[in-house]
Formats: C-alpha cells, structure tokens, sequence
DNA sequence: GTAGGGTTAG
C-alpha cells in the first residue's frame, strides 16, 4: 500500500530571491529564539553557579553538589541524569566538565567511570567529537567506554567513524566486543542512509555476532533485525527473529516495526496478532509501531482495538506513545479524537505539539494551528524546525501565502531555527501552487540547494493547474532527460494538455508510455465499515454487491446533477474516446467507495474514505454535491490531506 | 543516586 501524507518534498533560496516579507501580522512574537535555549543561565542568587534546567532531578543534584561537599560518584550521577534529559544541553555538560576538573576529579587515580559518564553525556548530546576528546584524556578504559564511543558516532549518523571505533576496540584497545557494543554498532541504524558503510555493517557484523556467540541476546537481535529492516532485507530480518529468544518483547517489538519499514504493514498486524496469542505482553514501543501502523493504513476500527488494549496493558503513559496515538487518530481522519488526546495528555511536549499542528494543517485548520503554535511558546516549549516546517504546511494547505512567507522571511532573516531543503520546498510549492510561478523558478533557481526531481513536479503540478504550458514543457523535459522512467513526469505533462482541451497531445504521451512500457500506479480508495475494509479500483466491478453499487451510484450522480453538478471531462483520463469520457468519470474509485459507503451505513453517518493518489477535480466536486444531497460528512484522505465535505462544502475551500 | 544496550512519535 502507498505511503500516505509525506512531508512537502524540498529544495532553497537565498536571501535576496526571496519575495519582500509583508508586514508585520503579529506573528514575529511568536517565532522562537533559539539562543535562550542553549545558554545556561547563571543566578545571581547563586553566585553565578550552575542552575540551568535540565530536569528536575539534575536542577536538585546541581544544588546540592554545591551545598555539600560533592564527590565523583555525585557528579556521575549528575551527568547521567543530565545525559537522560529530553535534550541534553552541551553548555551544562561543559560546565559540570569544569567543575569536576577544577575539583580535581579528573586528575590521578581511577576515574574511569566518572570519565566514562561524562564521555556518554557528550554522545548523548550528539556531539561525538567532543566524546572523542573526554576518551583521547582517558588513561584506562574499559568496554563500557569503547561501547560509549562507539554509540556516539553510530548515533550521530557517523557510522564510518563507529565501525572504525569498533575495530579499535580489538586492536588497540584490547578488549573484546560484548553484548553492549553490537547493539551500540548498529543504533540509530532506522534513521539515517549508511550508504557504503552498509555493506560492512550487515552480513560482516552479523558473523561477528554469532562468532561471539551472542546471537541469542534480545538486544542484539533487535538491533540485527532493524540493522536488515533498514535494508529491507526481509527475509534476512526473518532469519534473525526465529533465532533468537522470541518470549523478549523487545525483538517482537523490533519485528514489528521492520515490517512497518519494509512497507509490510499487514505483516506488523499478523505479529502483533501473534504476539498477543503467545501471551506476550507488548510494551510501549510496540504500541507506538501498531498505532503508526493503524494510521498509515487509516484503520480506524483496528486503531480503537489496539488503543483500547494498551489502556488496558500500559499504566505509566510514554510520551512518545501517545503522540503515535495522536497521530494515529488523526491519520484515521478523527481530528476530534486526535484534539482529545493532547489535551487529555500529562506529558505535552515538543513533539506532541508538532504532531497535533502536523494534524491541523493537514486537516484545514490554519487558524488552530497558530493559535496551538502560540500556545507551545506560552508554555515554555522552544519550537524546532519541525513545529515551523508544520506550521509553513498549515498555510500552505490553506493557500495562506502571505502567512506563510511572513515566517519564512523570518527565518532567513534570524538565526533561530535556519531553513532546511524542507522549509524552502514548502515555501516553493505555496507559491506555485498559488499561482507565483515565476517566484516560485527564482526561489528554485537562486536557492543554496539543488532542487530534486520530487520539486521540480511540484512545480510542474501547479504549471497544470495555472495553465503555464510554456514553463510546464520545459521542466517536462528536464524531468523527462533525469527520470525517463518516472510515469508521474509524463502523467503530470498529459494534465496540462488536456486541461486545456489538447487531447490529442496527451494522448500522444499516453502512447508514448505505452511504448516506453512505463506504467502508472493503479488508483484505488478504500473504506471500512464495521470490521471489513472494502477496496475500488478504477471501474471496479469485483465487489460481491458490485450492481447495487453501480446502480447506487448513477442513482446519486442523477440527484447531483439535478443539483447543479456539471462533470469536468477535463479530468478523464487521457487515452479515453471523446464520448465515453463523461462516463468514465462516474466510475472513479473514489465515487465507487462513496456510493458503496453510501449503501452499507445508516443514513445520516458520516464515512471516511481514503485514496491512494491525490483526489480527482471532478470526484472533489462531486463529493460536495454528495455531501448536500446525502446530508452526510464525508471525510477523505488522499496521499496529501485531508478533505472534509460538509452541506455541499470542503473545508480546504476548493484550494488543494 | 558512581558509567554503557534495542524498538517508537514530527
């Protein structure tokens, strides 16, 4: 099944491209600065000691350590608090370093672990090279300060160095790899490209492993699963799994999340299912991996089961848990339940606040989620690159452009939060899609980054939908010379000319396809009612009660034609006779999924209907009249937001 | 209350 609601794909601009900002809309206030995160603020009542937050438990120790008369185990015990922080702050660390050398704490005698605790305060705080330092001063050191090393720079995505490290370890360090270390080797492993470095890591670590007869470990399973899952190795993760202890949730939790990655999602349910058969009680994380799961697959009824089974299962609430719940629900096109969740939330966070904004935006509600953005800066919370990304989405989803580049001037403005290939591509699609072609060529053209191909259509989509044949071609052809095999560039070509009544060009693409062998993806809408989800393909006629369906629908496309609904044979497919094209519209998938909704629930329900591709103009148009005639919500997810039709309205206001 | 492990959320 096709991933669902990507982030804006991206790309940059400097400074002067950029459109001037508008004036101030009482947004400024709102952005965050960053530098009053990181420095360490030092109190006056304090004598101008340490007294930054961290966490509760540091903030106490802190305080007594300069009350009374501290020790290197105290200060061990500060730097792994301070390492378990939400993000640890290296400006503390340094200071805490400070102190514990001025103490005389890191002078002769054994200071391995006091060392070894500040080494992984450092690789905790994503900054191995300075963890690098601490272990260059260390005079011994042990396997817990190699794996410490060796885990900051797997973490940090420098996994050369920490395969490098790893070798070290034996060689010069003389001391043997144990159960720690391959975990330590392969951590982050889901995050990141590893690019060259993955051949290394896979079959090679995996000997390692079983020579050190530590394969049954279940960490080191979990690590060896998702080292093959990043992969997509399947059958490789498979192997691991059935060798290892399977009563450890950790692996099964591990297995559930390496289907998640290799797009098996029907394979995570079937082991979660057998999880629960084998009595093992799943954790948090497995949670969080079935709620993601759930929601890229927009089962609602399955999501409610899992849910309800964690609130069974599951005492202390995790944050990351319940931002996956969250996001859960709201991917299942329930808002209201995703609003329920947050505020129902004890531990609100960061992420809580950039899944929820994330939520609003994608569901039409700009207004909300500015309101909420304002919310997380009243509460103390440093917005990220995320919240502002999510946030430039909101506007951009709603056609708030001149919300949208207010923010992003901003940012290239301060050095707050810097843009990213994501922000400037957001920023490009908002303006192409607005109708700012040409701003939308400058920004790309002057932008520090290169523009990937993702972009580039991007632009090419709103060329389509502004009728700028003359830009459209030449960025068709650029795609066709970089990608000759990506249907999307020829599919997205052929709208522009049939848009504009060219039939015979966009069949002439259609051949050319043909020709070329290069096909499209297959569109499909799907819809769950009670425990069973039902899948329409384009004239599709495979259901079991497929006629009433047809008949159902020529039904309702009549009472919405009486309605005023007049279809756009602009959006027939290409290769399809003049005088069938009218027709050819009504068999949409997404009408289909409608009129069997419409059919299989009690009057008056509202469905919820998803679609592989983006909706149809036409299906958008109809759903509106359906919505009137029927007196039913209906809420539909494509690949890229969600549409809520209510008494013969969209929320996205027609601009999508 | 002296140091190190895995899987998750945007």
């Amino acid at each position: 099944m096709p991933p669902f609601l990507p982030h804006p794909t991206a790309c940059a601009t400097n400074s002067t491209s950029r459109p001037a900002p508008p004036a101030a809309c009482g947004l400024l206030d709102a952005i965050p600065r960053r530098n009053t995160k990181l420095e360490p603020r030092r109190s006056r009542r304090q004598g101008g000691r340490i007294t930054t937050s961290c966490s509760s438990y540091t903030m106490s120790a802190a305080q007594d350590l300069i009350a009374d008369a501290p020790t290197p185990r105290a200060f061990s015990a500060l730097f792994k608090a301070a390492s378990s922080a939400a993000s640890p702050s290296p400006y503390l660390g340094a200071q805490l370093h400070a102190q514990a050398v001025v103490r005389g704490f890191l002078g002769d005698g054994d200071n391995t672990i006091l060392y070894t605790a500040i080494l992984n305060f450092y690789a905790s705080c994503r900054e191995p090279d300075l963890a690098r330092q601490v272990f260059d001063a260390m005079a011994r050191r042990n396997a817990v300060t190699w794996n410490t090393l060796i885990k900051g720079y797997a973490q940090a995505g420098r996994r050369e160095e920490a395969l490098k490290f790893f070798r070290d370890m034996r060689r010069q360090g003389h001391v043997a790899p144990d159960k720690y270390t391959f975990p330590a080797l392969m951590s982050g492993i889901g995050r990141e490209h590893c690019g060259g470095c993955m051949q290394e890591l896979g079959g090679a670590t995996h000997a390692q492993v079983i020579k050190s007869g530590l394969h049954n470990d279940p960490f080191v399973g979990a690590s060896l699963v998702s080292m093959y899952a990043a992969t997509g190795a399947l059958e490789d993760v498979k192997l691991v799994f059935d060798d290892v202890d399977t009563l450890d949730p950790v692996v099964w939790s591990s297995m559930i999340s390496a289907y998640d990655n290799c797009k098996e999602e029907e394979g995570a349910l079937l082991t979660f299912y057998d999880m629960l058969c084998r009595d093992i009680k799943p954790r948090q994380f497995v949670y969080s991996s079935m709620f993601a799961i759930c929601g890229s697959m927009s089962l609602l009824e399955m999501g409610r089961q899992v849910h309800a089974h964690s609130l069974k299962n599951i005492n202390d609430k995790d944050a990351a848990m319940t931002n996956a719940l969250l996001t859960m629900y709201s991917d299942c096109g329930c808002i209201n339940y995703a609003w329920r969740v947050f505020n129902s939330n004890n531990i609100v966070d960061v992420i809580s606040y950039n899944s929820m904004i994330l939520a609003l935006g994608q569901h039409g509600s700009p207004k909300e989620a500015i309101e909420l953005f304002r919310q997380m800066k009243f509460s103390g919370l440093v917005p990220d690159e995320v919240t502002l990304l999510n946030l430039l989405s909101a506007f951009n989803h709603a056609g708030l452009v001149h919300e949208g580049l207010h923010i992003f001037g901003y940012m290239l403005e301060t050095e707050d939060v810097k843009p990213t290939y994501q922000h400037y591509a957001c920023v490009i699609d908002m303006l192409a899609r607005s109708g700012e072609i040409k701003e939308a060529m400058k920004t790309i053209i002057e932008m520090p980054f290169e523009a990937e191909t993702p972009l580039w259509r991007i632009v090419l989509g709103a060329c389509s939908k502004h009728h700028d044949i003359g830009t459209g071609l030449k960025i068709a052809e650029m795609l066709f010379e970089m990608e000759p095999y990506e249907a999307t560039n020829y599919i997205l070509l052929g709208n522009i000319y049939t848009r504009l009544g060219r039939w015979t060009e966009a069949e002439n693409i259609r051949s050319v396809m043909d020709k070329r062998g290069i096909y499209s993806d297959d569109a499909f809408s799907w819809i769950e009612i009670g425990r069973m989800t039902h899948r329409f393909g384009v004239a599709d006629r495979s259901h079991p009660i497929s006629e009433e369906i047809y008949r159902n629908l020529d039904r309702l496309i009549g009472s919405i034609k009486a309605a005023g609904y007049v279809p756009d044979v602009s959006f027939a497919a290409h290769n399809i006779e003049k005088d069938r094209r009218e027709e050819s519209l009504h068999y949409h998938c997404e009408k289909l999924a409608f009129a069997f909704g419409d059919l299989a629930s009690s009057s008056g329900d509202t469905l919820r209907i998803m679609k592989n591709l983006r909706v149809c103009g036409d299906c958008h148009s109809a759903y509106k009249y359906f919505s009137l005639i029927t007196g039913r919500k209906i809420i539909l997810r494509d690949n890229h937001r969600f549409h809520h039709f209510n008494n013969g309205a969209c929320s996205c206001g027609d601009y999508w």
